[in-house]
DNA sequence: TGATGATATAGATGTTCATCAATATGTTTA
DNA sequence: TAAACATATTGATGAACATCTATATCATCA
C-alpha cells in the first residue's frame, strides 16, 4: 500500500501527540472500543477524545463503525504499516533489505 | 538498543514538523552535511536551520560532529531503527512476526 | 413522547512552537 | 589584529493545537 505524502503528513501529526499515541495503542491492545470506553481509560474529557478520535480518523490509521448509539473504534494495520515503510524508507532504515547487496 | 518513554516522545516530536523530517531525509540520503549546506536545500533563515538540528540532535536522531568552525551533521540509524521497533511494538504491527501464528 | 445516554460540534483559552531579525560567539584567513 | 565566515542564542510574533465547558445531534427505552 502506497501513502500519499499528505496522508504521510496527517499521520506524523496524528502521532505526535502523546494522549492520541496513548489511545491509539490503547486501541492496538484491545482491538476495538467505543468512544466511552477510550475515555474511561484516560483523564481527558469526552469532547477531547472524540477529537483525538476524530484525528486519528481523518488520519485513516483507525477505522470508525458505527453501531446504534454507539460508535467502535479499531486501529488500521494496513495505513499503519504502510506510514511505517514510508518512515523506513524516507530515513533509508531499510537500505540493506531493499538493495540487492551492493557488493 | 532500548529507548526510553522520555526519548521516544521527544523523538516523536522532532518527527512531527515536516521541515524537519525533510532536513532529516536529506541527511539520510547524503550522509553527512554541515549546518550551511543543509540551509542551502530549503527556504528557510539560518537561525531556523540551526533551531531544527538541535531539536533532532536533542532527540539523538542526528549526530553533531564539530571540525574547526562547521558543524557536520549525520543521521543516528541505531536510534532511528530502535525508534521504528518500539513505534511497531506499541502499534502491535510486529505481531505477526513474533506470535508463533495463531492456531 | 419524554427521558436518558452516547457522541459530535462550537467557541474560548492557554500553551506550544515554527519562524524570523538581530546579535553573539567562535573560527579562519588576510 | 581586523575582516569574513559559520553557527548559536535571544527575543518577538503569529499560527497551530490540546483542552475545556456548554450545547447540539442522534439513538434507545420506559
Amino acid at each position: 500500500m502506497k501513502l500519499a505524502t499528505e496522508d504521510f503528513d496527517r499521520i506524523s501529526k496524528a502521532l505526535a501527540d502523546p494522549q492520541r499515541r496513548a489511545i491509539l495503542q490503547k486501541l492496538a491492545m484491545t482491538g476495538k472500543l467505543n468512544c466511552s470506553d477510550v475515555g474511561a481509560f484516560f483523564d481527558v474529557s469526552q469532547p477531547t477524545v472524540s477529537h483525538h478520535l476524530k484525528e486519528l480518523a481523518t488520519a485513516h490509521v483507525v477505522e470508525k463503525e458505527k453501531q446504534g448509539q454507539f460508535c467502535f473504534y479499531h486501529v488500521n494495520n494496513e495505513v499503519l504499516s504502510a506510514y511505517v515503510s514510508e518512515l523506513q524508507r524516507r530515513l533509508g532504515l531499510n537500505a540493506v533489505l531493499a538493495a540487492p547487496h551492493a557488493r
